[in-house]
RNA sequence: CGGGGCGUAGCGCAGCCCGGUAGCGCGCCUGCUUUGGGAGCAGGAUGUCGGAGGUUCAAAUCCUCUCGCCCCGACCA
């Protein structure tokens, strides 16, 4: 493509609406503009860059045997309100009402849509498995959408819906989509890794996100060195403590402590470290009962894994008012010693602790020498903090790390979840109905794209991956001699013959603002004509990512990039 | 939903406190010169100052309401 012919409106300054850097670049780059809060137009050479995520996305889907369908944006209330999600998907869902009053919402994801499909359409095990999937617009009405295409209110999303006879088989139809997804995230370039996940909203037994690793992830995975264990904070098992404290129980005694609300102001004043106190967190269920839950106090709480063993889903802190009706206290003296009518659980770090710190649900008082086989009760002890780094991996002898990364895929295996709450059954080999076992897997598409720059930028702008590039050479005639004009438009030709994707940049425009441009627009190799070069003979072809320049003679041009292009799996777009 | 901030030319901003009828840089258009890392000179176009109402002789500026956008947080004791 000529430049005088493409829409790429790059822009010197960075609009003040962006804050993040692949926001940034992609709005100085031309790639997208804003229409709404979360809703953008994908400009040429945004929409580039998506179509190339699309193909190789489309190719290992079908390599996995998924075949391509396109389900409505709008699908009616009534399938919601068989799973129950019409309610239970609270303000995310975005509604609306046809002309004769009947509700509608646009698709956040289509687990609904797809079921009932199946429902009426498959009737025998011999129709299993079946995989299917869509490339299409979602839309999810966030709370806060931020941060340009990576959290937006409408996005790109491909997912897949697989439908299998049983467990077994339903698991195959997982790993397959685990398989492909590894595919894809790796022919797109991208450094990633896959973590054990939390089910949230979506339901079901068996979840993986895959993360494209960024410092300005949202999300916080932590994995071990040798590979054997990768999970988001979120769920991450920590083990119990390999050693509990043998020490023998002192007596217990109330301390005055004046003012000390927070575990840092309370070790300071007592001078002991966090690790010798216990803070006790109180929840409060949607129905108004209140849980104690301890917690080693230089350890967090794991909300998630609270709710799990509680059952509940909305579990909140208690507001002050009900903390110092509970403990007689005002917020921050809280503790397990005497607590009437509640639930107490601690997590099992605690159980290994003798002689600590806790709250002594009075003003300005802890205290001091507690041990919880003699002084209260817990209920249960279990894995209730989050993971961090330096902690003992689950599955090894490792040491856990920390990582940020940029959630761009995740699979679910769901079992019935929708299958039951839809009926959608088949008939099995013995003529019994039986219900469907399924797996979603979805990838953000628009957010693969704009971790992609998270990932892969430098101060001057995008350096994209090879595959996903919207052009793999950039023409840039810095003079406007004779010579020059015809080497460039013999160049564009021969290399846009070949197959290579070239963008010329035929404006009449110094070579700085060329130069620039092409930095900031990031294709991989930039070539560079000019009357200084051509005098030598030669043309300057550079590298995007290291800098590195080689002089060739033109017609050594096309063969080089060639050679440097032959060892990625291209999508053919 | 709570808190903070911002809406003035295509983009980045000043002007607002202290009311007097709108400016700077970049970009854009024309011409000349220039031409290997965001050119120079000369000329030119562009604004219902987010919207509505109010105060006033007079409002970008003060007051009220409203819409939009950005950031932080959503109780971590």
């Amino acid at each position: 493509m000529r430049t005088t012919r493409l829409f790429i409106p790059t822009l010197r300054q960075t609009p003040g609406e962006a804050e993040v850097i692949s926001h940034r670049l992609m709005l100085r780059a031309g790639m997208i503009r804003k229409v709404a809060a979360g809703i953008y137009t994908y400009l040429p050479l945004g929409l580039r860059v998506l179509k190339k995520i699309e193909c190789i996305i489309r190719q290992e889907m079908n390599r996995a045997g998924a075949q391509e369908l396109l389900m409505p944006i709008l699908s009616p209330a009534e399938l919601w309100r068989e799973t129950g999600r019409w309610d239970f998907y609270g303000k995310e869902l975005l509604r609306c009402q046809d002309r004769h009053d009947r509700d509608f919402c646009f698709g956040p994801t289509h687990e609904e849509v797809i079921t009932d499909l199946f429902r009426r359409e498959i009737r025998s095990y011999r129709q299993l498995p079946m995989n299917c999937y869509q490339i299409q617009t979602k839309f999810r009405d966030e709370i806060r959408p931020r941060f340009g295409l990576m959290r937006g209110r409408e996005f790109i999303m491909k997912d897949a819906y697989s439908f299998d006879a049983d467990e077994e088989s339903a698991r195959l139809s997982y790993q397959k989509m685990y398989d492909a997804y590894e595919r894809i995230f790796t022919r797109c370039g991208l450094t990633f890794r896959a973590v054990e996940a939390d089910t949230g909203l979506i339901g079901g037994s068996m979840s993986h996100e895959f993360m494209v690793l960024a410092e300005t992830g949202e999300e916080t995975i932590v994995y071990d060195e040798r590979g054997s264990y990768a999970a988001n904070v979120e769920l991450a098992e920590v083990p119990p403590p390999p050693e509990e404290d043998k020490a023998a129980p002192l007596a217990l005694e109330a301390v005055q402590t004046p003012g000390t609300k927070t575990v840092q102001e309370v070790c300071a004043f007592l001078k002991v470290s966090p690790n010798r106190l216990v803070k006790t967190l109180l929840y409060q269920t949607p129905t108004g009962d209140v849980i104690a839950v301890l917690i080693r106090g230089d350890h967090e709480a794991n909300e998630i894994k609270i709710n799990r063993f509680l059952g509940t889903t909305v579990l909140t802190l208690a507001n002050a008012e009900t903390v110092s009706k509970v403990s007689s206290a005002p917020v921050g003296f809280a503790g397990p010693v005497g607590l009437k009518g509640i639930r107490i659980i601690a997590d099992h770090a605690v159980k290994a602790m003798r002689n600590f710190v806790v709250g002594g649900n009075k003003n300005d008082t802890h205290l001091i020498n507690v041990n919880w086989d003699r002084d209260f009760t817990v209920e249960a002890f279990l894995d209730l903090r989050q993971a961090r780094a330096g902690d003992q991996s689950p599955r090894s002898a490792d040491r856990l790390q920390e990582a940020k990364g940029i959630e761009v895929g995740h699979v679910f295996l769901l079992g019935t979840k929708y299958s039951q709450a839809m009926n959608a059954t088949f008939l099995d080999a013995d003529g019994q109905e039986t219900l469907a076992i399924m797996g979603c897997y979805g990838i953000g598409v628009s957010r693969t794209a704009a971790a992609a720059i998270e990932q892969n930028h430098d101060d001057k702008g995008m350096v994209w991956p090879v595959p996903i590039a919207p052009f793999h050479l950039h023409l840039l005639p810095v003079t406007a001699s004779e010579q020059v004009v015809k080497t460039a438009g013999m160049l564009y030709d021969s290399c846009t013959e070949a197959g290579l994707e070239v963008l010329w940049d035929d404006r009449d425009e110094r070579a700085g603002v060329k130069f620039n441009d092409a930095d900031l627009i990031g294709a991989p190799f930039h070539l560079t004509i000019g009357d200084r070069g051509l005098a030598q003979g030669v043309v300057e072809l550079k590298r995007r990512d290291t800098g590195e320049v080689v002089p060739l003679q033109p017609a050594d041009v096309l063969p080089h990039v060639q050679e440097l292009l032959s060892s990625y799996d291209l999508p053919a777009v």
